[in-house]
DNA sequence: GCATGATCATGC
DNA sequence: GCATGATCATGC
């Protein structure tokens, strides 16, 4: 053995050594014949031909002994050269029939993932697995308010479980501890639960893509890992066959190089700072919802000129960023730092203004949807059904006469049967553009199209979500009608009607 | 007064 | 220049 597997140290010691190479590099002998590719692959390899033990799937640690979980992940380089992780962490598969019995502290879930040995890796598309570049290697335990939180995550999670809900799990239950589905097909991967006939799918603890983008940020600035690709990386790294694309590669990754160093200057005033500034105001409230949302409660009842006075501010009232400048303030937060709570749990942050009816002045718009992107998805790999599936917070302003005043906050997710509703829009949109059947007239001044409206669906429609008509995605399949090859941007928004009675009454 | 098509305004 | 959150405009 090339470590000590029972200290902890010597493990990640020894781990540390594979900062800024590839596995090619350092298992040659036993590798290098193979081309290697799949999720989870490299894991495997790690584990088998650096580490050198055999893969298990035990409810142990993966070194029982020193008490340390090892974690492979892929790293994505974004546009402006900046790390982050390409996918959520998947850590053990939830025991439905056994967990509601376990409390956090001994837990399966805590007694494997405590301590976790992270190995970050660049992904590449179409580039063997050994040769990817390892780029972060550190090990992690969670911070006192955040394994706080992860409690709260974890026993929300085993609520469901103990409600017979197995099945109506979803990502937004929760902050950072996700419970994402884990098999190969939904129907395959179906499971028992304990209080519930029907069956679930089979789901893992995860810590969530944003969570885990926090804790690359963290293990970077530690260690100072600014200029990992300051050594060149040497062409026999990779296979022959794929040289040219390796060349590419390279080249690519010196420009996002330059670009991460200038960008990294750039972005130092960026800070997160935390609505939770000290871990006892925890112990004052029920959960972390109730902590955040009585820092609201000194404002409801006030416009929102008076909350700016509050805090000696004068905002440009049409900026797009008017209302988020008067929640952070709300929460204690400088109008240019991130909410640090937010944005480790992607919460989805929105602002309403209610008419005295209560309903909604303009319904809830997403991003606009590629026509093309669309027709090529199953529902539970859609933009669409990842927003719907995270955790929302509500800031509600309501109209009474022409003065608008905070109303309340609420953090939301949308239930189960109600995303079940919203897929049979995504659905529905799906096949309009699959059979290029989307114009349904045109008319002097605009289109009557065939997407779902709002009388169609409780939860959701589809509108326009351009600058002007000419605006345009290119169409998949061109309109039946018009011959169109490009339509409009359009996306998916929440129905007025439905922001009104299940979120705001609820 | 609402539903739906269309567009604005800002910031990166 | 475009993505995004927000808002306008028209006809029924």
């Amino acid at each position: 053995m090339k470590y000590n597997k029972n200290s902890s140290d010597s493990i990640i010691a020894y781990a540390k050594k594979l900062k800024d190479h590839t596995l090619r590099e350092l298992c040659i002998d036993e590798l290098k014949n193979h081309d290697y590719h799949g999720k989870g692959k490299f894991g495997q390899l790690l584990e088998k031909y650096y580490f050198e033990y055999e893969p298990n799937s035990l409810s142990e640690p993966d070194f029982p002994e020193a008490g340390l979980e090892l974690k492979s992940s892929p790293l994505k380089i974004l546009k402006n050269g900046e790390f982050q992780s390409k996918e959520r962490v998947v850590l053990n598969i939830i025991n439905f029939m056994k967990v509601h019995k376990e409390d956090f502290k001994s837990s399966s879930f805590y007694k494997k993932n405590a301590h976790i040995l992270f190995v970050f890796f660049v992904y590449i598309k179409d580039v063997n697995i050994i040769d990817y570049l390892i780029h972060i290697v550190d090990d992690w335990k969670f911070p006192y308010v955040d394994l706080r939180i992860i409690q709260q995550d974890w026993e929300r999670i085993n609520l469901k479980i103990k409600e017979g809900k197995a099945h109506e799990i979803s990502e937004g239950d929760t902050f950072y501890l996700g419970a994402c589905t884990k098999g190969s097909t939904a129907e395959r991967s179906l499971r028992n639960q304990p209080f519930n006939d029907i069956q679930a799918k089979q789901r893992a603890y995860s810590l969530k893509q944003s969570y885990v983008n926090h804790i690359i940020s963290i293990l970077a600035k530690d260690k100072k890992v600014i200029n990992t690709f300051d050594a060149d990386i040497p062409r026999k790294h990779f296979p022959p066959l794929k040289q040219h694309k390796a060349k590419l590669v390279q080249k690519n990754y010196h420009k996002k190089n330059i670009l991460k160093t200038k960008t990294a200057k750039l972005a130092k005033g960026l800070i997160f700072e935390r609505i939770i500034k000290t871990p006892e105001l925890l112990d004052k409230y029920i959960s972390i919802e109730d902590l955040i949302i009585s820092k609201f409660e000194p404002y409801y009842g006030k416009n929102p000129r008076e909350i700016e006075s509050i805090f000696g501010l004068s905002l440009n009232r049409r900026s797009k960023s008017y209302y988020a400048s008067l929640t952070k303030s709300m929460l204690g937060i400088g109008l240019d730092n991130k909410i640090e709570e937010f944005e480790k749990a992607d919460i989805i942050v929105k602002t309403v203004r209610l008419k005295e009816s209560n309903l909604p002045k303009e319904s809830i718009s997403f991003p606009a949807f590629k026509y093309e992107e669309i027709v090529a998805q199953e529902w539970e790999d859609s933009n669409f059904f990842t927003i719907l599936s995270s955790k929302f917070f509500f800031v509600f302003y309501r109209f009474e006469g022409n003065d608008l005043i905070f109303q309340k906050t609420k953090f939301w997710n949308m239930p189960y049967k109600d995303i079940e509703e919203a897929k049979k829009v995504w659905l529905e949109t799906r096949n309009t553009i699959t059979n290029g059947k989307i114009i349904k007239q045109v008319l002097p001044h605009k289109r009557l199209t065939y997407f779902p409206k709002s009388i169609d669906n409780k939860v959701s429609h589809v509108r326009p979500h351009a600058t002007t008509v000419n605006d345009c995605y290119p169409l998949p399949v061109p309109d039946i009608l018009t011959g169109d090859i490009e339509y409009s941007k359009h996306s998916f928004w929440l129905n007025a009607n439905y922001i009104k009675n299940e979120i705001f009454l609820k």
